[in-house]
DNA sequence: ATATCATATGAGTAAGCGCTCATATGTGCC
DNA sequence: GGCACATATGAGCGCTTACTCATATGATAT
């Protein structure tokens, strides 16, 4: 068993939730609290704060307190790269689907 | 539901795996025959079968068939860059190992 | 100290996932 | 055709994962 190809796996499958990459494309750009992410995606508190959880425990993601509320931000920012690579990557190497691809990074977010 | 993300989603959770990474990087230098995933890896012909149908179905891999042979290699083969992008972020943004990372593709695959 | 806002946690559950076993399909050779 | 090799497939099973609910913790203000 390698380590480091387990390690990288991890984070792999960390990634591979959608509640858990939206969180990380909401708090890619600029660290962002709880409730923060709550409004932007809509999921709820609980979900918000468990998902929070997996991401801290994998270290894709630190806090900072300030008062009341903690923010959440990239361990490594560099990381939302990797993310718009991977996005372009597969975007251009499946031609099922007619609609231009929308760059994950273009949205809002 | 974010179309994109989704599927982005989709190929994160289909390389978090530690089988199908590492399936992944054997396939990544060149295409190679299922026999010779099974003999690098050491899994069993059923396991690689079974893994190598995911990245087919998450189109990360194609097969060419020559003769009883079917080999497979990356559909976009700048995929094993970002993996290992990847690796190295990871590896910079943690230091509770004291030993020097190994970089991914820096094994004998 | 109590109330309120912000966030985390533990237990429970249903669905998904990784794996194995047995078997099937496909290819080339005799 | 029949055999050997190469690869795929479907069923079944246990473990993990995503989610929700109820509740707990922490911070601030009154």
């Amino acid at each position: 068993m390698d380590r480091g190809i387990e390690k990288l796996a991890r984070v792999f499958k960390v990634l591979g939730d959608y509640n858990r990459l939206g969180i990380v494309m909401v708090i890619s750009k600029a660290s962002r609290t709880v409730t923060d992410i709550i409004n932007t995606t809509g999921m709820s508190q609980t979900l918000v704060s468990f998902h929070l959880r997996a991401l801290r425990k994998a270290k894709i993601v630190t806090t900072r307190r300030e008062g009341p509320f903690i923010y959440y931000s990239l361990v490594n920012p560099s990381l939302m790269d990797i993310i718009d690579e991977l996005s372009h990557a597969i975007s251009n190497s499946d031609p099922d689907k007619e609609n231009v691809p929308e760059t994950v990074s273009s949205r809002g977010w």
